[in-house]
DNA sequence: CCTGGAGTTGTCCTA
DNA sequence: TTAGGACAACTCCAG
């Protein structure tokens, strides 16, 4: 290709120059114009969450500085103005990242025909998985339904993921930096979550790196029996820094394989949390396999199960307030930082959808709209997934007692401690179950049960029951 | 086509 | 106090 050609990358979620294919040949193809899109065709029910437009908005800001301030925002229909750029620029050559969104698969497929027909060349690539779903299948031609072959066979066994790549050195169109418009995508109208993110959270491609490097030194060391423990320092915290891209997962899987090569006692913590990655590329698989995995049940079965409808419960659940420590702590952790612990991701889950029968729908649109890391994939076959109606089923007798979650993963109490303040006070023996506390106790811990600490919503035994007989009707 | 083992993350009861 | 088995039946997957 000739020098002096100009090239668009269009990045969507692949917000990072390091390990960036598409960023890369874009780069070596001459000039290029890095463009943002925001977009207003995306469907309803996809429309990016709350708290994820405020993570957006920082970590462009972050990538406009990595580009010298020559990124290029816009808002509205990528084809309208892509086809405009290229017009004005005289752009032959379109660069991006696949996505894998059901909707984003078919806008991306009509895009790449229509400025095809205008003469432009459109090239995507991998930057997002460590496998594309198309190879991980099994022998006879069809995806995979239970994770452990998936991993085992479809990934360990296929070829190695591609090594990263160096960030490219990129010849900019613009020789003088133009306002990027990245104030006028409307990402920061909530000023709340803008808060949160700046007392939890570090955004952008530099941050992520120091995040993994941090992760790979201590976290890593007792990650296989630390991540359950919410209280600990044991997860990688990688999760928003990977569904914008900001690091590749091919970065985190080499530098996870590096690190073992150093540290061979690492072994089972290290091939645990490659097997985490795993998940993720599972996750990617299920939705790009069965697109209808947001919004469908996966085992049909379930499109008869009857479901509660309790707007009451569902608002105690969401605010923290159902009287369950360990579900409120949960939950008062993702709204305080936008983020929940995985082990607390399914205490909350089987709980609304368990122990209220509230359908998973609406879990996942509350955890879509308050997590940093909402992701279309793992957050949906991570729902389906504790609703028990996803591929990889789980057994039906399957349903998480929150006080024996708290005493095992929270011994000590202290994680709930920390996000209901008014508990504070109460020995560890009742933390887990106030309700179950003497009323010397209580009144010692200065807690007043219907007052300052809500009566639990639901009773732990007879709701079980319930779920149970509720699968049963399933079996007709 | 058939066969047999297995399925991320659990809980409860009983001996 | 604690360890082990029961808890539906089914589907998935590899040989």
């Amino acid at each position: 290709m000739a020098p002096d050609q100009t090239s668009i990358h269009w990045f969507r979620q692949d917000l990072r120059t390091a390990d960036n294919p598409a960023l890369m040949s874009a780069a070596s193809s001459g000039r290029v114009i890095p463009v943002y899109i925001s977009e207003d065709l995306t469907p309803d029910e996809f429309k990016i969450g709350s708290a994820s437009k405020v993570w957006l908005h920082h970590s462009l800001d972050s990538l406009n500085n990595t580009l010298d301030g020559h990124l290029r925002c816009f808002r509205g229909n990528p084809e309208t103005i892509l086809e405009k750029l290229c017009k004005k620029y005289h752009v032959k050559h379109i660069t991006w990242n696949r996505a894998y969104d059901p909707w984003r698969i078919e806008q991306d497929t009509k895009l790449k025909a229509k400025l095809h027909s205008y003469g432009i060349k459109v090239q995507s690539f991998n930057g997002n998985l460590l496998w594309e779903p198309w190879e991980t299948l099994k022998a006879d031609g069809s995806p995979y339904r239970v994770f452990t072959p998936f991993y085992k066979n479809g990934c360990l066994n296929a070829n190695a993921p591609r090594t990263p790549l160096s960030p490219p050195e990129i010849c900019f169109h613009d020789q003088k930096v133009e306002p990027n418009n990245l104030d006028n995508l409307g990402l920061l109208d909530n000023k709340s979550w803008e808060d949160d993110l700046k007392s939890e959270w570090s955004v952008g491609e530099d941050e992520a790196s120091a995040k993994l490097k941090q992760f790979l030194s201590e976290g890593i060391n007792s990650y296989k029996d630390g991540r359950n423990f919410p209280a600990q320092q044991s997860v990688s915290g990688l999760s928003p820094h990977l569904h914008w891209g900001e690091i590749s997962i091919n970065t985190v899987w080499h530098a996870t394989k590096e690190q073992l090569k150093q540290r061979p006692e690492l072994s089972e913590n290290a091939n645990h949390f490659l097997s985490e990655l795993g998940w993720r590329e599972f996750s990617y698989s299920l939705l790009y396999h069965f697109p209808s995995l947001p919004t469908k049940n996966l085992n049909p079965r379930f499109e008869k199960f009857p479901w509660v409808k309790d707007q009451v419960g569902l608002r105690a659940w969401k605010s923290g307030r159902t009287g369950v420590p360990i579900v409120d702590a949960g939950m008062r952790q993702l709204w305080k930082t936008g983020y929940m612990h995985n082990r607390l991701r399914m205490i909350v889950g089987s709980f609304l959808v368990k122990n209220l029968r509230i359908h998973w729908h609406h879990g996942q649109a509350w955890f879509w709209d308050t997590l940093f890391d909402a992701d279309l994939a793992n957050n949906s076959a991570g729902w389906q997934w504790i609703a028990g109606c996803g591929a990889d089923a789980a057994p039906y007798f399957r349903i998480f007692n929150p006080v024996t979650q708290g005493l095992k993963f929270d011994p000590d109490g202290s994680f709930i401690r920390q996000y209901v303040p008014e508990l504070e006070k109460v020995p560890v023996k009742y933390i887990f179950d106030p309700w179950n506390a003497p009323q010397d106790v209580l009144a010692t811990s200065g807690v007043v049960l219907g007052e300052n600490y809500p009566h639990p919503i639901v009773d732990l035994k007879v709701s079980r029951e319930k779920a149970l007989e509720a699968f049963a009707t399933l079996k007709a």
